[in-house]
DNA sequence: CCCTATTACTTGACATATCAACTATCGTCG
DNA sequence: CGACGATAGTTGATATGTCAAGTAATAGGG
């Protein structure tokens, strides 16, 4: 019920208190991605670890058996992470990965995931494939792949 | 240099297949949402604050003036903030919000923006609106739209 | 070869986030 | 009124994140 006496600019407020459509699509997706990350971390946190140290533990499953640099992990990670040192520091005090220094460039340090690791992921895994499934693939296909393609082009233009 | 026009397959170097397209879709949404961050953080941190703490700022000053209780700007806030004191301690310190109990209900906290809060929005704001302009503004209005959308059916299901 | 730049971390100092008590106040119901 | 649970914050301990400076090793030019 629209009221003449606000005027047509706070009216519009009401419905819409962003300053362009762009800000209001900011807000959602930071928003959005906020609720899947936290969504993450419940089914994750229960076992220890966090949602990055999760996300490196997929990562060295990915290379396995084949051990990955320090740097080229943390390139490879959902969120920027410059302080990977000390993220490996706290899975290897877990002892879910290992780390030993490289012999043809011993500027580099391998790292690897341990059994340990991959034992803790084959419990991990169908949890956060179960979580997908009630996120995301709760959409239409045809919607999921709109965001997939949605998302390439905001990351194109953000550079 | 990651290059998003890659695809986030590439984009992430991995040689496997995601599990499911609710997977690519998380991992995709979750990067683009650190890009988008990281992208605002350029802009606000030169000006001496946080991205958090300017969108408490922006919370207050949509309010002002009049004061809001602590846990209810928390909640207010972009993502999700347990440790909402400690933030609006440092925005105290540094003399861009006030604080006083409030008479009626002792219990709560009230919290308004102060004239140089105000002013820091100022110089902000426009730098914030160009950047949106940039990134999301940037595609087919029609695709923005899909954008809110989508993520309003994902937080829907989060919850 | 040596010198310099670059790469790949590592470390220290500091900022921020998180969780779990704890305090103060209020609302309610007998 | 007075006990009780609920609400609103605060605080301490601890974990994690961030930035800048430092170290070690390699790559490349002269």
């Amino acid at each position: 019920m629209p009221n003449p006496a606000l005027g047509i600019q706070q009216e519009i407020k009401q419905t819409r208190p962003f300053r362009s459509l762009g800000a209001e699509a900011a807000v959602a997706l930071l928003r959005t991605a906020d609720a899947v990350r936290t969504y993450m971390a419940k089914v994750v946190e229960p076992h220890g670890i966090t949602v990055q140290q999760y996300n490196v533990l997929r990562i060295l499953k990915g290379s396995f058996p084949n051990p990955l640099p320090t740097l080229e992990i943390g390139e490879r990670m959902i969120e920027r992470q410059p302080g990977i040192t000390r993220l490996l520091d706290r899975l290897d005090a877990k002892k879910l990965v290992r780390r030993e220094r490289c012999t043809k460039d011993r500027r580099l340090m391998h790292c690897w995931i341990t059994d340990a690791g991959r034992q803790l992921l084959e419990g991990l895994d169908p949890k956060i494939d179960e979580a997908d499934r009630r996120t995301l693939s709760s959409l239409p296909e045809r919607e999921v792949r709109q965001l997939i393609d949605l998302m390439q082009s905001i990351r194109a233009t953000v550079k």
